[in-house]
DNA sequence: TACAACCTGATAGTTACTCTCAGTCAAGTG
DNA sequence: CACTTGACTGAGAGTAACTATCAGGTTGTA
């Protein structure tokens, strides 16, 4: 069993989001002690890991809390919820291809400026260096 | 030369959120014909682009501005934007390496509801079959 | 007795859009 | 010449998902 702080650190989540969502009705099974506090179990835990995945993912607090209250409909749900993690995969995927597009772009530019310092030193010397130069390149 | 909506449309970017990056000073040069209206240059494309991948690693619009304001102040900060598109580089690293955490935790539950529903098909027969199941599995 | 750690609720602030008006201008078409 | 289209402006509200702050409360430990 865990206080939420220790959830907080284990997990990489702040305090404050974990209280957030559980607000927000993320951990309907969450336990609490004779003074209230949060008992998280292991199997608290995998439902924390599985909303902040959603989350990662850009998954709307809204529809987490459909998939939520899927789980807790029980068995008659597991094929949409199979498809919604279906879904959310191929989403992921298309973030990949974009993170790597993007990625792309950041390697040119670090050329762009490799070379651009690189010819800024050899050429200093040179008065017409000025002219390897473009006005105000991004 | 481009209209805003040509450039919406070529770089997947709402003309909205063009006009509030064109605000927020991120596209410096842009031309105005005759009649004020935008003419984006290939150039500007360029900055568009930077724009774009900046934001979708999840660079802040104020730190975007301060890169765009030192590619205007020139050749002096040169090796301080070189500097910015390695942090970003890095950063875009980072977030590759926990989407693909993310994939790895959306592939465990694939395979979670893949089998429930195998073991749901072929034990549906079974009154037994319940036993199988956990109560409000993530 | 002070403190740290947990709780609650309310409220305000933040970021980066996103949307909706409302009104203006200029070019092209029937 | 009216009309539509597409561009512009500014103001202002709405949104999501936190994030932070404050106030007030309980409990267990040093």
């Amino acid at each position: 069993m865990y206080t939420i702080k220790e959830v907080a650190e284990k997990m990489e989540v702040s305090e404050h989001t974990l209280r957030f969502w559980a607000k927000s009705g993320f951990f309907p099974f969450v336990k609490r002690n004779e003074n209230n506090i949060r008992q998280f179990s292991d199997n608290d835990l995998e439902w924390v890991r599985i909303v902040k995945c959603l989350r990662s993912v850009g998954t709307e607090n809204k529809a987490i809390k459909k998939y939520i209250d899927l789980c807790i409909k029980g068995d008659s749900t597991i094929s949409e919820r199979y498809q919604i993690i279906l879904d959310t995969k191929e989403k992921a995927l298309q973030q990949m291809e974009e993170l790597k597009q993007q990625l792309a772009v950041l390697d040119y530019k670090e050329n762009f400026y490799k070379n651009l310092i690189k010819n800024n030193l050899q050429d200093s010397w040179n008065p017409m260096n000025k002219i390897n130069l473009q006005d105000a390149a991004v």
